[in-house]
DNA sequence: AACCAATGCGTTATGAAATAACATAACCCG
DNA sequence: CGGGTTATGTTATTTCATAACGCATTGGTT
């Protein structure tokens, strides 16, 4: 990922088994209490980005879609991801052009990352956006949701080469 | 540009006439006093960044290229953006896909952007990320950039309708 | 059960955003 | 001038995302 580091992609591995299968049936609760549907496309895609062992682009959910090998269509994954950022199952992070699952527990939370330029992870933290929020409305902006991507090293890549 | 919304975008009008080329000579003595080339399909680009309402896309630059009607190639004002980011003249705006020149004095700062979502105007501030800044390091990152770009209304538009 | 509106899906096609690759030209410095 | 470096012109391609339309499923209503 970086231009001088060769870092293996691993500090976030992505989830197998019964790990696996008690995060998307977490999901599906979840759906069941808020009267959402996580049909089977929700729910592969959600598969794949758990299972994955960093951010995904749209086009890599895309091929990796069908069990089969068969690539999705691209509506197909574009709609299930919109429904997964809905919900908050998933966020897509702008500046990469890729969508992770949430890792983080509360419903209600507005989503930050830290972003590896080396071995390209992403680590999802739960900011303090009081004192810019502040700030907006003070300038009288109503702020309704806040992007935050933090881009850097993670302490794996800062230490080694 | 919002759902239900019908403001025109001109809450940030574009500099014409002697504003212009003085910004633009700007530009040009902070170049050459770090001995950087204001070439002319930067100046350009950095040109229509500043004559424009609000924040452009790549495309709308590539239209406007020509003072003749004729388009850039996409290539030429990829690298004229490139340029101006470098050098802090403009900064893109992850979550439109978007351009707009710099609107802050200082040459060393972190970008941030209040995007209102009726008009499309994007106001830069000057964020406070210490917070932030301190909890990554603390988790041992190595922060080098961050984006923040907080979407919502405007005062003129959150006022009326 | 028959109906209907709302939601989601499959499919085809297209649009929008960004870059690769390579040849040519201008610049800078000694 | 010569030679390295930086910038540009040009063609083509890749990557990312959505429009549009018809069919299927769902869940409530008569
Ligand atoms: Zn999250
Ligand atoms: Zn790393
Ligand atoms: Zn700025
Ligand atoms: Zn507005």
């Amino acid at each position: 990922m970086g231009v001088d580091c060769h870092h293996t992609e691993s500090a976030q591995p992505g989830l197998e088994g019964a790990a696996l299968a008690s995060a998307v049936a977490a999901a599906e609760t979840k759906c069941e209490r808020t009267r959402e549907r996580l049909t089977p496309p929700r729910r592969r895609v959600l598969e794949l980005l758990l299972e994955a062992d960093g951010p995904m682009k749209a086009y890599d959910l895309i091929a990796a879609y069908g069990q089969d090998g068969e690539p999705a269509k691209p509506p197909t994954v574009y709609r299930a991801l919109e429904f997964l950022e809905r919900l908050g199952f998933a966020h897509r992070i702008e500046s990469l052009n890729a969508y992770v699952p949430c890792r983080m527990e509360g419903t209600s939370h507005r989503a930050a990352f830290l972003i590896c330029e080396c071995c390209g992870t992403a680590e999802e933290f739960e900011p303090d956006f009081a004192p810019q929020f502040a700030a907006a409305e003070a300038a009288g902006y109503a702020v309704r949701t806040v992007t935050l991507e933090a881009r850097g090293l993670c302490p794996a890549c800062k230490g080694g080469a």
